[in-house]
DNA sequence: CTGTTTTATGGTATCGATACCAGACTTGAT
DNA sequence: ATCAAGTCTGGTATCGATACCATAAAACAG
């Protein structure tokens, strides 16, 4: 096992004394195989170090054992969990997963699928869910199980896994005005591209709508900030000023609320006595330990755990082609 | 194009009436084919929908173009800017990203590396620099660039792409004890694989050990917690305790600082009027909108954007085999 | 003991691209 | 007009595995 140079199987199935091919089944299916030989070609791998080459077999299997993933961000911690759960589920079957983030970019996500299809994967998982025409159409030629994970959408290309982020919001809402609250502004970045903010937004909408309360607030439309910690400090205060009845804030995320919290606590303002605030996703930071903050939790992890079943055993997710993780009220101290 | 059938080089060549070769010219070296073949091809490509196939390539001509990663962890946002610069970044150049991560298990390090090379990546990045023996041998046994970040080893196997986490920790003690601290306690978990930790731990005892302090407090070396907010906020109290003359709180991460600070606020100690509190890493979380937290900043977006220079050139990056992108203290409300 | 099925094994073609080389065609200089 | 040098282009071998088929060996039924 020199420098630069990679034992091939032909290197294995000499020194064992056997043909290649016999090499290549104790690999894949090491039952086909007698004991006899089975040992020698497993310790003709070991002394040599031979590791297969998985593009050879790419090719002459059309099976890469590869799953290709577009997220629109690896930045913030929304898709971590599951990014991880994914891969270690993957992992575990013997799958690999090639990792591409678009910052909600849509032009962006063209060229990543494309250079995902040219590993020609055996699946691939997206976290958006409104795509480019191009895209929509590359997706659907290719005859390989799609997973767009942490929304439903209506219309699925193929196997979506996810919840309502509409039904999560308006819960909260309805949540909020169960408590008595009757002035609630939403806190929520407007980038374009983040559907899942949207649906927030617009769950949020519909619920007040029903209540017969309104007008509904939320930062100016045209203000395409991303979603943070800063945005909550930030819009915290600009709402106070447009509505001195403020009660309550629901927030996009997590880290947005807690961004207010920071800031009512700098202006005295007390949480929940005079303002509720309610944050989305269940992190960490939402903890009893942190903020100890009302909260939509969202199973990240199952998602994870879920699209990677879908991938694996396309067929049978195919079956009911929407899967919903559901997600979970979180009652804590600021609402 | 019909389901499940790829378009393949051949056929964009014949319907261009060119040789496969003048396709694959195209794509790699447009410059070297006229003006007129190369319309013609890039008109067959678009209209046959042809993804070239990266897998066939890579055997032929033994670039993959795709590099490896094997992350402690994605799950915390510790890696999330750096991933997310290092995709970016590769995928400028027409690189992809094979991601896996490990959760602190060498076992898995193992087995992740091999299902990595399998793949013959044209390079690899990873977060842990200590590794078992047979991980270390299969690294320097394949000749490819072979990246080690967010630490800087006292003898990278390859190139390493950090930052000194011991004198970072160092600095961040002497500023403690400059603001006039002297019963300073670390916070931090005890991962026994998480080198990043254990040398920040190191750097404190050193400082302290250097201005004739201590004993250094820190939680039971026993403890195997993740270091997180509940850890922060768990042990705040136990320090409290231990120690009732306690003035400063120096944590392995701007996560531990927040569930420390979410525990003083609850238990009513001034920060930093009664104890001083510091962060490690610059998150978002200890802006100034969020906890004002005094923090050692670091910069996971460097470091990505060096880790792909590194693999894209490891030549020009061997010269110095150690690349240090440094890091800021921070100095805000906290301490 | 024969004939049939089952199991194990290897040879050869193949996957879809690129490398290498050879030949055709330009271009420019003389 | 001719030749040398340079530019394009395509044929064929090749990368390292697996698929497919054929054969040899073993197991089994009658």
């Amino acid at each position: 096992m020199s420098k630069g140079k990679w034992v091939t199987m032909k290197d294995v199935a000499d020194l064992a004394q056997v043909g290649t091919i016999t090499v290549s089944r104790v690999l894949r299916t090491p039952e086909k195989v007698t004991e006899a030989k089975r040992k020698r070609v497993q310790k003709a791998i070991r002394e040599l170090g031979y590791v297969p080459d998985n593009t050879a077999g790419a090719l002459s299997s059309s099976k890469s054992r590869v799953f290709g993933a577009i997220v629109s961000t690896i930045n913030d911690s929304v898709f971590a969990q599951t990014l991880d759960s994914l891969s270690s589920t993957l992992r575990a079957a013997g799958y690999e997963l090639l990792l591409t983030s678009t910052n909600y970019d849509p032009d962006v996500e063209e060229d990543a699928l494309r250079a995902l299809l040219a590993r020609r994967p055996d699946g691939i998982v997206l976290t958006s869910t409104s795509h480019s025409a191009e895209v929509a159409k590359l997706l659907q030629s290719v005859n390989i199980p799609v997973v767009e994970i942490w929304q439903l959408p209506p219309a699925p290309l193929d196997i979506a896994v996810g919840f309502s982020n509409f039904q999560a919001a308006c819960d909260m809402a309805h949540h909020l005005i169960s408590k008595g609250r009757r002035n609630i502004a939403f806190l929520g970045g407007h980038e374009p591209r983040n559907e899942r903010g949207r649906r927030r937004r617009e769950g949020y909408a519909a619920a007040l709508n029903q209540a017969g309360m309104g007008p509904a607030m939320w930062p100016n439309e045209d203000q395409d900030l991303r979603s943070g910690i800063e945005l909550g400090s930030a819009f915290f205060e600009e709402c106070l000023k447009e509505d001195p009845q403020l009660d309550a804030v629901m927030c996009v995320s997590d880290q947005v609320a807690v961004g207010v919290l920071c800031e009512a606590r700098r202006r005295g303002v007390e949480v929940p006595g005079d303002i509720a605030v309610s944050g989305f996703g269940g992190f960490e930071i939402s903890s009893p330990s942190g903020f100890d903050l009302t909260t939509i939790a969202i199973p990240g992890y199952d998602i994870g755990v879920a699209s990677a079943k879908a991938l694996l055993d396309p067929e049978t997710a195919r079956a009911n082609k929407i899967i919903d993780v559901g997600y979970r009220l979180v009652e804590r101290g600021t609402a």
